[in-house]
DNA sequence: TCAGTAGCTGACCGATCGGTCAGACTCTGG
DNA sequence: CCAGAGTCTGACCGATCGGTCAGCTACTGA
């Protein structure tokens, strides 16, 4: 039953990432996507070399653009603007890869502990700490926390919804969550809080 | 090495505690749990009918908790009311059942599949309902499921918090977060709440 | 003293997991 | 026409899963 058109790469990627954000990771059978997909078992392992790197494929686009966020609030001028940068960054990331992150849900854990995403774990901790604002402040961490796994868990749930309405909401909701930051020196600022802007 | 006093059963549900919030339920194995009660898997399940049984056992409290802050909740006279008892109740929950709720962690979803837990769902959506205050409003929907999943998400990584220093930043986070509800009809009070403009 | 029972063990079961392998099929270039 | 590459399959592997079972040990009450 081989294909004219070799398509069964992407249709193994989004058969995985469907499954895998239903039941997660661990709680998906290679023989579930397969089933899927409609081939064998052994043609899923055919067009990848195991179970770890569909998973590393389908979260590659995702992983990408969280590190140039990581870079870009590592450029910001100060906590304020850091912490700016990393809640628009955040929603819009999370918006846009609802499915993905969804995936994460559940086995997040074991998952990072892999060295593939080794890297992803100090990013989190990067950008707890500059949503919090002040990372010393218990009570500002925990904000920060709660609204990066709120948004992470939730968003999951939200695949119905246009980005026009998710977007918007996600980002009051984090806006008036956060614990503001004092301004270092403001020079001329009138406007304490800028225009939002999308853009990745 | 049978032992004098059959402590064994609070052991294994201690340890199974601990090992599921780590690596969560289906990532526990039965071998797991003895190898840290330090007896073996027949004996687990010499003491509980099936794994299934430990979860329900060590998640009761909890869960009843839950269902008495449910009839509270259907107790309030006016959505404002509904909204702080649900607000102030789950917070109090959540700081109170770290450990337990950690455990559902991850397999959430599945987890509430199962018979046992079918009536949580049921009152996991008054509880959002509660929360958001406007049901019909989906912002305000989004913003309490977000605080939601995001306590219950998060409130596993400050098991090493003290309560007085993790309820106080959880509630003030949830007031700031939520959308206010307007009172039915206020005596004499006027919006002590900042104006929130989000509408869809 | 001794039968009964609670507590526990090692051996074992069928099912399922991720992964391997030899071979078969189709298509294409020489 | 045919060799070879790309694609896919069924059969199979060892490991691990949740769960069962016969039997051992130590204690208890009659």
């Amino acid at each position: 039953m081989a294909r004219a058109v070799p398509e069964t790469h992407d249709e193994i990627l989004t058969a995985a990432t469907r499954r895998f954000a239903a039941t997660g990771y661990r709680g998906t059978s290679l023989q579930d996507i397969a089933r899927e997909v409609g081939c064998s078992k052994a043609a899923v392992l055919y067009h990848f070399a195991n179970k770890e790197a569909i998973l590393t494929e389908l979260m590659a686009p995702a992983i990408a653009v969280l590190q140039s966020l990581d870079e870009r609030i590592a450029l910001a001028t100060d906590p304020a603007d850091a912490q700016r940068v990393a809640a628009e960054g955040f929603v819009n990331l999370a918006v846009r890869f609802r499915r993905e992150i969804a995936v994460l849900r559940g086995d997040f854990p074991e998952l990072l502990a892999q060295p593939a995403f080794a890297h992803i774990q100090r990013i989190s901790e990067r950008l707890v700490d500059a949503l919090a604002g002040h990372p010393e402040r218990p009570s500002a961490r925990i904000a920060a926390l709660v609204l990066l796994a709120g948004i992470s868990e939730a968003c999951g749930e939200f695949l119905d919804l246009g980005e026009e309405v998710l977007r918007p909401a996600l980002l009051a909701l984090v806006t008036r969550g956060l614990e503001p930051v004092d301004r270092p020196a403001p020079p001329h600022s009138s406007t304490p809080v800028p225009p939002i802007h999308t853009e990745d």
